[in-house]
DNA sequence: GGTTGACGTTCCAGTCACTGGAACCCCTAT
DNA sequence: ATAGGGGTTCCAGTGACTGGAACGTCAACC
């Protein structure tokens, strides 16, 4: 199949999935004409590769698990590594976005919102 | 002051600082060898942006926040608008990553973890 | 067989918010 | 005079794409 259909199915754009050539993720073979011709096991890796994206893993933690998974003999440990790895570093970005939003919650509360030029949340952001 | 103490005061990097001025969110003065001379107003200017940065607005929130901050009759319902927005964009933030952390956490669940190659994380993945 | 239009190709530049490094200048102390 | 620790500019790179230009190919229709 040519770039478009693999688009479709795998649901990237078709520069993500040239982008993912570019740096060796994928190497889907080519018709006389130059046209990538896409595999099922290329689509296969597309999606591993979207859903992967879509969990929040780097490209180079994608490109480890794309290893692990073309190896046949890899221990399910190495998966379990890598994928609790990401779960710590999600679990860590979530407790920052959470201090976040609870230090702006406290200046926008603070706020009385009206027509008036004082504002807290100003005069919070800018106190040394 | 110049740049290494106005660094310290603010808590952010010199290069960071340049950055700003270069996309004209300060601009210090300069001492005759070409020094940058950083005003008490210039470092309040930068430990706002730290705070604001450090809250996640992005630098044009940040932009729209300074010039709100410099404008002495806004009102303050205009910077609680702001404020809001982006409170709004941190929740939904951080509900794409617990959505992230629920499924990983699952495919994590279901993986033995041993030695064996067989792993539902990767199975997981691949599945279309 | 010619034309149209959708699809494909490459390559270059831009995004965002910095960060690193090279090459050079200035200031103070010894 | 020199050494060092500042400072300066400018260019390039990061991550993961995305937009656009300029061009090639394919299938369908007349």
């Amino acid at each position: 199949m040519n770039i478009g259909e693999a688009s479709d199915r795998a649901g990237l754009p078709a520069k993500t999935i040239r982008y993912y050539e570019d740096i060796g993720l994928i190497t889907p073979a080519r018709t006389d004409s130059g046209y990538r011709d896409f595999s099922d096991t290329d689509l296969h890796r597309l999606i591993f590769l979207g859903r992967a994206r879509g969990l929040g893993f780097t490209i180079e933690e994608c490109r480890a698990l794309l290893q692990l998974y073309d190896d046949k003999s890899r221990a399910s440990a190495d998966v379990k590594r890598i994928a609790q790895q990401h779960l710590v570093q999600i679990g860590e970005k979530i407790a920052e976005l959470e201090a976040m939003r609870a230090t702006l919650s406290d200046l926008v509360d603070a706020c009385h919102g009206d027509h008036r030029p004082d504002c807290p949340i100003l005069t919070g952001l800018s106190r040394s």
